[in-house]
DNA sequence: ATGTCACTAGGTTAGTGA
């Protein structure tokens, strides 16, 4: 199976790019974060005729997420189980028997802004929903755009970025936090001390300069890592003509 | 450390969020 995650920055805008990384890399399930469409606009009909079922969560202007998949998921959610806070940032299906959870974490802003407590907060919400997850579904990816570089590795210039938003201790401690549930981070677990980014900012040529962060993950549960492929970093899809500021990330586990 | 992009509302541009 392969499981893959793009945060696409407004699928209106992407759904071309989106249709064409389709089928160029067939993806068993394909998470996408920032959609910025509301349900009634999702493009149900284009993806379908491409080959994809469509789990979607979204509301105007901002965020939205929504699960790509050939087969149709089991036990499909949308949003808190305890009810949604207005932001839709997390959906999440069952294939042949592994979970797949995709969130949009929220990006903080600076740790001066309001928006930095809510990611934390948010963070810490999800740490609880994925202990109960993992009790009943030990195989599962947690997938998407966390907005947290992990360590000093993910950071184009580290010295530079510091300890600002997406690096600061008390987010990494929450990442942390989450994969002391029993998930690994399955790019770094496959590539060593590799340095590769997944985002690359529109502004100051970001790329065209790679400076980028590493901070779209593929967190694997313990009882899955055994069966990684290979995880891999499609820059080609930044590279395209008007591309998403973020590139999409794949892993492939071993057929049963 | 800002060389962009996408969104919306409202008035063909400015604010906002990333």
């Amino acid at each position: 199976m392969r499981v893959a995650s793009w945060n696409v920055n407004s699928l209106k805008v992407r759904l071309p790019q989106v249709l064409e990384w389709l089928q160029e890399k067939s993806p068993d399930v394909l998470c996408l974060q920032e959609t910025k469409l509301t349900d009634e606009k999702f493009p149900v009909a284009e993806l379908a005729e491409a080959g994809y079922h469509a789990l979607y969560h979204g509301q105007p202007t901002y965020n939205g997420v929504a699960i790509l998949s050939r087969s149709v998921p089991e036990d499909g959610r949308c949003d808190w189980p305890e009810g949604s806070d207005g932001q839709a940032r997390l959906c999440a299906g069952t294939f042949a028997g592994t979970r797949v959870v995709n969130v949009y974490v929220p990006n903080g802003q600076s740790l001066e802004s309001d928006k930095y407590p809510y990611k934390l907060q948010w963070l810490e919400r999800l740490r609880a929903l994925i202990a109960k997850e993992l009790q009943q579904w030990p195989r599962l990816l947690l997938v998407g755009d966390f907005n947290i570089a992990p360590d000093d590795r993910d950071v184009y210039d580290p010295v530079a970025w510091g300890e600002d938003v997406l690096c600061s201790p008390p987010e990494r401690a929450a990442l942390s936090a989450l994969l002391n549930l029993g998930l690994q981070d399955s790019w770094r677990h496959q590539h060593g001390d590799l340095q590769e980014w997944s985002w690359w900012d529109y502004r100051a040529a970001g790329f065209r300069r790679n400076r980028g962060l590493r901070i779209d993950l593929i967190l694997a549960s313990n009882a899955l890592m055994a069966e990684v492929q290979d995880v891999v970093i499609d820059r080609n899809a930044r590279a395209a003509e008007r591309p998403s500021d973020h590139a999409p990330v794949l892993i492939q586990l071993q057929e049963e």
